[in-house]
DNA sequence: ACAGGCTCCTGCAGGC
DNA sequence: TGCCTGCAGGAGCCTG
């Protein structure tokens, strides 16, 4: 399941392979369900236009792109140009002379991946949407639980649009991270998995954080300490970095963007150890359910 | 406003 | 071997 290790992983995949590539076309599966703009909207304002760099927020994965500017509209021809061109006349009225900046966001759920392809390999199954770029290379989205989401926003919403999400985990300072548990009276657990409050922590992570700042899962988040909720946001980083560093954890059928699995399921402390002595003192890992999650812990090492 | 529960969806593991 | 059941979980939605 992709948290922020993984996403920021796959983001900086795909814009290492990826950036500066111009779409040609972009098609879809026959179940819209993981759209959030339609697919039909897509495949008319997504040819033609340029990924002019692709980052993480939260766990989105945010394709920056530019559309085709009005002058741009000698290119090889057939349907798809006619799409971009009207496109491109649709915008430019909407004010834009030199292009439009647009968003692409992918979301990718559970079992998402995004996979940049040659066209001549098979698509895998429950390939939901393919982006060709003018490379011939293809970036397809592949989703079997179809948790994930894609949305497509136009510069008019770009404003303001995370502004409902959490703050960075990597970023926010000591007062802001201990700020923002202040009379909350759900579970720590429950609050590092809400992504109002932080963005990009789930379930693996919250797990790693808690166990390395010896904090139990269940303690109400307003009764943590200064000291307590320091170590958390401590325990946080450094779990997010390491993993970051070694590629992400795989562990259903993770994969980043060429196709390579991450590492740092062999680092997990408490994860899906049920049952297994803990790294750190011997005593067997425990598994509780909240907020409808597994939640994994050492009983001795976590107070 | 906040907290907690339900739901979506499919592949896989485990039991019989 | 094959079928059935339960489990995995991000986030939107609903209810209290």
């Amino acid at each position: 399941m992709p948290e922020l290790p993984e996403v920021e992983t796959i983001a900086r995949g795909v814009d290492m392979l990826l950036r500066g590539g111009r779409i040609k076309q972009f098609r879809f599966g026959p179940k819209p369900e993981p759209f959030k703009t339609s697919p039909e909207e897509m495949a008319e304002v997504l040819p033609g236009a340029t990924i002019q760099c692709v980052h993480r927020s939260g766990k989105h994965i945010v394709f920056k792109l530019t559309t085709v500017p009005s002058a741009h509209s000698s290119r090889a021809g057939g349907p798809r140009n006619h799409d971009s061109r009207t496109n491109a006349h649709r915008l430019n009225r909407a004010g834009s002379r030199s292009g439009e900046w647009i968003e692409w966001i992918v979301h990718l759920g559970m079992t998402g991946r995004l996979l940049v392809s040659d066209p001549d390999v098979p698509l895998p199954p429950h390939t939901h949407c393919v982006l060709s770029l003018a490379s011939g290379r293809e970036l397809r989205f592949v989703d079997p639980r179809r948790f994930g989401r894609i949305q497509l926003l136009r510069s008019e919403k770009l404003d303001g649009h995370f502004i409902s999400t959490g703050r960075e985990p990597l970023q926010i300072g000591v007062k802001e991270f201990a700020a923002l548990f202040h009379g909350r009276q759900t579970s720590i657990k429950a609050a590092l998995l809400n992504q109002k409050i932080l963005a990009g922590v789930g379930n693996i992570y919250a797990d790693e954080s808690l166990f390395r700042a010896g904090i139990r899962p269940q303690r109400r988040a307003s009764r943590l300490t200064g000291v307590e909720l320091e170590r958390l946001r401590q325990g946080l980083r450094n779990v997010l970095r390491k993993a970051i560093s070694l590629g992400g954890s795989s562990v259903s059928d993770y994969v980043d963007a060429s196709g390579e699995k991450g590492l740092f399921q062999f680092e997990h402390m408490v994860y899906r150890r049920t049952g297994k002595p803990c790294r750190v003192c011997g005593t067997p890992i425990r598994r509780i359910r909240i907020a409808q999650r597994s939640t994994h812990f050492c009983p001795t090492c976590q107070r």
